[in-house]
DNA sequence: GCGTAATGGTTGATTTTGTAACTAACAACA
DNA sequence: TGTTGTTAGTTACAAAATCAACCATTACGC
């Protein structure tokens, strides 16, 4: 028998974070699943067009921290789906703007307020305090660049 | 133009502990892949049997929410790297019973020490009571079942 | 005991992701 | 110009995750 190991796998931060984010995720993962049948790269594409407007795929990379090819298999399925359209640039032909169709944002508007009404569940399970103290830990931990 | 939207994505808990999770993952995970050559789910079983010691994959998965489908073929490659040994229960055949080698004892010390160092740097880069409290609001998120 | 259901674990087919190489368009500078 | 280097985005191929169907074994009901 090995000597007792006094390591705890569930206070180890990247594991507990993955497990409440896994746990958190399901949920809503649902939702945009069988409502829309998007996955999760396209649902974050489109809320962020539903947010931010018009934006191009390297800037939705940027934000959201996704690789291009990522994106680039997410818009194209997004297109099929009717939810945006793309538009060359004028000046610069690399440059493909996307945009919400009015399915797409009627989808956005949909998950938009089931994602708020869950984050307030959520909010409310962790007590007020805590839910923005968490926050803000979370937001210094994803801003360390590995 | 749409009118304003004041959703913030990045305040949204799912999303925002899915950035935090793969943010704080990064480093780790350059660990175990480029020392042992091993994923996500491999070293996850490793540390469950560093830790508990033997143990089925039943056990395995439902304390770490893992799928059996997974956890059966990183246990494959854990044992086919001479990390862990197989043995069936002579009361229940359908049991297996998983255990290190050494080898794999060898592999789970160097990164458990690892881990805890990085553990202690991102605990450190929070504060000590915020780091705390996040631990604590992580395992109320995590244990909330979808 | 015997038939049926449940359990631990594996396998196969399909989907999704990751990595690298690629195309097309632009930029910089001789 | 023209050569070289970058950049935005796509594609191809390999690696991995998912989901359902599948063994083999044990448990249950009668």
């Amino acid at each position: 028998m090995q000597k007792k190991d006094t390591f705890d796998l569930h206070l180890f931060l990247p594991y507990l974070l993955n497990q409440a984010a896994e746990a958190s995720s399901l949920k809503f993962q649902r939702a945009y699943k069988d409502r829309y049948g998007i996955l999760r790269t396209e649902w974050r594409v489109l809320f962020h067009l539903g947010i931010y407007g018009r934006m191009n795929a390297k800037e939705i990379g940027l934000r959201a921290r996704i690789h291009k090819t990522k994106i680039s298999r997410a818009v194209q399925k997004l297109e099929q789906r009717r939810f945006l359209t793309r538009d060359t640039d004028t000046t610069d032909r690399r440059l493909e703007w996307l945009a919400l169709t009015p399915q797409g944002r009627a989808a956005y508007d949909d998950l938009r307020a089931l994602a708020q009404r869950y984050d307030s569940e959520l909010s409310a399970a962790l007590g007020p305090g805590e839910a923005a103290a968490l926050r803000q830990a979370l937001q210094k931990l994803a801003d360390m660049a590995g």
